[in-house]
DNA sequence: GTCTATAGACGGATAGAC
DNA sequence: GTCTATCCGTCTATAGAC
């Protein structure tokens, strides 16, 4: 299991908080209430939108609190942006090299949309870092993101160079399969207005978007027959 | 020509400034400056995060001026967000029901494209506002903009239906195409960095993301024949 | 119409009681 | 470990001189 960052929060302070403590077990819920909430207020503020007073009202604990266990409001956003970052690592484990084609890009599509529907606040978390110019993650974009891209690309033109699929621009591939499936997390409520959705995003529009990646991604990638016209 | 923003705050104050007056001119040319300075200080910073002084700063006027033409920074943002409303409809007027698919579709991408690369910042301040909610754009989101995907959404079913070209999810398409165009603009720092480019995209850049974008939606709607494998 | 100087509100951070 | 009260810097907005 990767070092999320709760983890690291906690080892700092491991003189205070020794497993099975009661004050141990107090310490590890209120962060993780602190990291829930912020997350929350973050993604529909931003950084600089986001108050303390806010995150400690959506915890429901006193602001003093978050300053205890975080010190900053810099250092909270850190610790939510480390989570997110560890979430989207661990998502990352599909794409190799002997797996068949249309059943693993299928697959990851899957993974992915299903991480927008369950934490769609990590997505616009993320998402606002980046239209930011990304200050805080631009090292993690360029070397571990970086290097994924790198690694499944290979195994995109491998597949490709072994006939197994039509020619296509493998980064450029992996760039609309990301965004097309974070988009109905980062801009739901773009999609939901057009949609006519009153009360946001249904269920029934995830299976929708789902099937129209995995049609569209496909068909770039001639892994389907030539769809029939009327 | 449709009636920007720029017009509309012209309008409020057309007492106290003819046309061709010197007034009037100078009255225009510090609008404009500062629409432009607020449009990138905005992108990069959020609501928010932004500072009426920083933007003054980048207009090269003093603080007070921001307040002397737009009263308040709330102000200023919403007349921002209606110039970027007014260029993206402006964007909108192709997909006409004779056209060619193949043809038209291909039109509105590099159009699209060239929208992301030229005015990058307009679309992340959108980006960013959609992000939030959408809170001061959702009237325009749920009328006009839902009302034109329908429109066009329409006369994409109609070319399926004549068997022009193939079945496809026609909503989630014109989606789709916003998304792998705009993304170029909002999330640049995050593909720049994935590519490593130092310096930022490069035109080439925008050239093989257009390319590829064509492609994928050409193959989605079986536009182009089947590609070769090797 | 321009700009300096400042009022006034807000929010991050902390001291210190419990 | 918890929380109230408060400090102090920052930012929006405006008054008033030029």
């Amino acid at each position: 299991m990767p070092k999320t960052n709760l983890c690291r929060v906690m080892e700092e302070s491991v003189d205070q908080a020794v497993e099975g403590n009661a004050q141990g077990r107090i310490r590890k819920a209120n962060i993780e209430r602190i990291m829930k909430a912020a997350e929350k207020v973050f993604a529909s503020s931003g950084f600089r939108g986001s108050t303390t007073a806010a995150i400690a009202a959506e915890a429901n604990l006193p602001k003093a609190n978050i300053h205890y266990y975080f010190g900053t409001k810099e250092k909270l956003y850190r610790a939510v942006l480390d989570d997110i970052v560890d979430l989207w690592l661990s998502s990352f484990k599909g794409l190799g090299e002997n797996d068949d084609p249309a059943a693993t890009l299928s697959e990851y599509i899957r993974g992915k949309m299903e991480l927008s529907q369950r934490r769609p606040e990590a997505s616009r978390v993320f998402a606002n870092e980046i239209i930011r110019g990304a200050p805080r993650i631009n090292s993690y974009l360029s070397t571990e993101l970086k290097d994924w891209v790198e690694e499944k690309s290979a195994i995109l033109d491998k597949w490709i160079e072994q006939g197994r699929m039509a020619s296509v621009d493998s980064k450029r591939l992996i760039f609309h399969i990301w965004i097309m499936t974070q988009t109905w997390a980062d801009f739901e409520a773009q999609w939901s207005a057009i949609l006519g959705r009153k009360n946001g995003l249904e269920p029934l529009d995830f299976d929708m978007a789902t099937n129209a990646i995995i049609t569209t991604v496909l068909r770039t990638c001639g892994l389907v027959p030539l769809p029939p016209r009327h």
